[in-house]
RNA sequence: GGAGGGGUGGCCGAGUGGUCUAAGGCACCGGUUUUGAAAACCGGCGAGGGUUAACGCCCUCCAAGAGUUCGAAUCUCUUCCCCUCCGCCA
């Protein structure tokens, strides 16, 4: 959420911002239903102040004036009875429109459309060449029994799968290789809520426009997170903090949920694009400074690079384009794990964490202020990163260290994680 | 799920239909005093919005929403949250 004075003042940059980042919103149509409703206000606020006026002199009245004031007070209302619909339409309409605007990009983010405009950053590690024909993840996890492709597609539907044996020991070690690495790192481990109000999904930015993303648990009108940015981003709604207590940096354990609305047919196979994963989010909120916020987002990005670094995997950061950053974003690093098993075999880099600015949007959505140091009121930055999202993450995994009969050698960080073992073999039939 | 008690400014807390423009205290900020500090005394001290060149003026906010009334922190209804007890339960 941007802030209506500037909206009104800058409407030109606002504009740019919401062509480039290709949102569908008419400005003029805000800018619109702002005038109507402050129009609207001018004439309701007129007459609550002679409202407030008679209710004052009605006590100290004389018996003859009495009947007069309370005779004009009754008309007073009548009218503001008749005005008010038009106010709370008029608000509705303006709220509606304020929750579409996107944040500012960053002057750094390139231009573009697609992700075929995104700017690589830079590739780390090598892709192996593998002197055998390498196995996607699907045989390898299929190989070791690691998952039940069809059970839970009956039970629970399409995208559905359970990690079993090797396959869910491989999700807590990598889980929990991602918590220490962010704990040694400073951050406060948290394991937060996954159903949410809606209030949390419109106050991180998920809600208006994501909605059919996420699952409504209808009953008790409550929505299953797709991330626990949401839930750790809430944990401050409503408070003004201490300048003293930022930044403020968080990891989250959650299980995330995604209807993938709009992608039904895309990455159907294994386990790329699925409805319930496990995430370890990164979040930080730290003073209004856009140098105090780059230094927090490259931070988080080499948090998550480090423990791509531990996985041993090979992946490549690139900068979001335009076109390719969310409502709120101002700025978003892609990392991308190279996966030998995608692109028919040829191998592909995809992306395994989004790292994101988003200035002030969240905090004046969530209502989380800071007391600046000058004793004015301001809005914290927040920003976030993953670490680790699983089962994704066992894609490039299993893939980058497979060996010719199938088994798999475990990085050196991993093997703690997994009581020792250091090669994981087929289990026989 | 059942019964009961609560929710007032950063914090504590008074207030049960009209001078509430929310008392008082604590905390905080400024000043007087002091070598300095403390204490004492004096003053200041919430947020959001509208309007204005500015000073200022106005509106809204006592958990949230709706209602009664000329007038609501106060009365009614609904919801949320906290506490106590009972029930159920990993």
């Amino acid at each position: 959420m941007l802030d209506i004075a500037f909206i009104r003042q800058n409407a030109d940059t606002v504009r740019a911002a919401i062509k480039n980042k290709r949102v569908v919103l008419d400005l003029d149509t805000l800018l619109a239903a702002d005038k109507e409703r402050r129009d609207v206000l001018l004439e309701i606020e007129k007459r609550r102040a002679r409202k407030n006026e008679i209710a004052q002199l009605i006590p100290k009245a004389s018996k003859e004036e009495r009947p007069v004031l309370i005779e004009e007070g009754k008309a007073v209302k009548v009218a503001l009875e008749q005005l008010e619909p038009s106010l709370t339409a008029a608000q509705r309409a303006y709220d509606d429109l304020m929750l579409r605007v996107p944040s500012l990009p960053r002057p750094e983010v390139p231009l573009g459309a697609s992700e075929d405009d995104n700017v690589e950053i830079r590739k780390v590690g090598t892709p192996r060449a593998f002197p055998f024909k390498a196995k996607d993840h699907v045989e390898l996890m299929t190989l070791h029994k690691m998952v039940d492709w069809d059970g839970p597609r009956k039970y629970a539907g399409g995208r559905s799968y359970a990690l079993m044996g090797a396959g869910a020991l491989l999700e807590l070690a990598v889980t929990r290789l991602a918590v220490d690495t962010l704990v040694e790192r400073g951050l406060t481990i948290v394991i937060p809520p996954v159903m949410v109000r809606e209030r949390a999904m419109t106050g991180t930015g998920f809600f208006p426009l994501g909605r059919e993303e996420a699952y409504a648990i209808s009953a008790d009108e409550l929505f299953l997170v797709g991330t626990s940015e949401v839930p750790l981003v809430s944990l401050h709604c409503d408070e003004t903090l201490d300048a003293a207590s930022l930044p403020i940096r968080y990891a989250g354990v959650s299980n995330c949920f995604r209807r993938e609305a709009g992608a039904s047919g895309k990455d159907t196979k294994g386990l790329y694009r699925v409805h319930q994963f496990t995430k370890v989010e990164q979040v930080v909120f730290c003073m209004p400074d856009e140098q105090v916020a780059e230094k927090e987002h490259y931070q988080l990005l080499g948090n998550a690079e480090a423990i791509l670094e531990k996985l041993e995997i090979p992946y490549r950061v690139a900068l979001a384009c335009t076109g390719e950053i969310g409502l709120g974003q101002t700025r978003k690093h892609e990392v991308e794990s190279w996966m030998p098993g995608r692109n028919d075999g040829k191998g592909a880099y995809n992306e395994t964490h989004s790292c994101s600015t988003l200035g002030d949007f969240q905090a004046r959505r969530s209502n989380i202020r800071v007391r600046l140091p000058d004793g004015t009121l301001g809005y914290p930055y927040t920003l976030n990163n993953t670490a680790i999202a699983s089962p994704r993450i066992l894609i490039p995994l299993l893939e980058n260290h497979q060996n010719e009969d199938g088994s798999v050698t475990l990085p050196k960080a991993l093997v703690p994680y997994m009581n020792g073992v250091t090669v994981l073999r087929p289990r026989a039939l």
